[in-house]
DNA sequence: TTGGCCATGCTAATTTTTTAGCACTTCACT
DNA sequence: AGTGAAGTGCTAAAAAATTAGCATGGCCAA
């Protein structure tokens, strides 16, 4: 096994939970962000990491009004994929079936019925291609 | 919304990765650990980092032989569903549909007849027990 | 137009992380 | 029993991250 690459957080702690709720909220000032991070540091910091992300080019500001409002660079779908492969490498030896049972298992079945039919549609969907041309 | 929960990062940066390495592995000794993380630091810090993890109480250790073998202390269901969850939560809006779309988008459907298959009782229990109980 | 309020950028200090080096102990082998 | 290789904990230094404070500039309301 030559798999190496086991996280790469370009960012630090306080820089990733930012990140994280600009993905949550697509995008955010520095006080909204602030108003979601608990242990909340000054409003300072804050605009600092903001300015450090810009400059790593994670996050990019639009001026609005008096204020900046900032959004993720990367694009959702990338970096979503990205992030829910990690989890499942790490906590599930890379396996979907594994994460979705534990989703199910977490009381029972938080699933509403309807997340259950649109899983089944995709299902469907998946095993078509599968048979189809496998790759 | 309230909620204000964003991440708990009680770790650092190259702590998490450690604590990933131990996550995937189940175990690992220093040395193991040192192999798998690409930008390794010195086989010291490494060291260093484990022994800080086992005072905050993330692993603990069993002597081997002459060497040590870590492991985590948080069981690794609960750790997974946490996981699995801020990912849902951060970049899917909670959906475990939305995720599962992402995979199976990734390239047209990485997942194996195999999974599906499993995906699919998963699903089918999931929507007996919708059907019988709600919550 | 003037004053107050809010947001920003920047700089520099503090705190946390991360790392390496050293001295000691254990295990395997001869 | 003696020797070498390998592993460990500890301490302290270096690097990175995090934070606060200050001065500036724009917008709204009176």
């Amino acid at each position: 096994m030559a798999k190496k690459i086991i996280t790469a957080p370009l960012v630090s702690r306080r820089e990733r939970q930012i990140l994280d709720v600009l993905f949550r909220r697509k995008e955010a000032t520095a006080q909204e962000i602030q108003a979601e991070i608990p242990d909340g540091p000054g409003n300072s910091a804050i605009r600092a990491l903001l300015r450090i992300l810009e400059d790593k080019g994670h996050v990019q500001h639009r001026e609005e009004g008096p204020r900046y409002v900032y959004l993720p660079v990367q694009r959702a779908d990338v970096a979503r994929r990205s992030a829910l492969r990690h989890v499942l490498d790490t906590f599930f030896e890379g396996s979907a079936a594994g994460a979705m049972a534990a989703l199910l298992g977490e009381d029972g079945g938080k699933l509403t019925p309807a997340e259950i039919e649109r899983l089944e549609v995709i299902l469907a969907k998946a095993r078509t291609n599968a048979a189809k041309g496998g790759a």
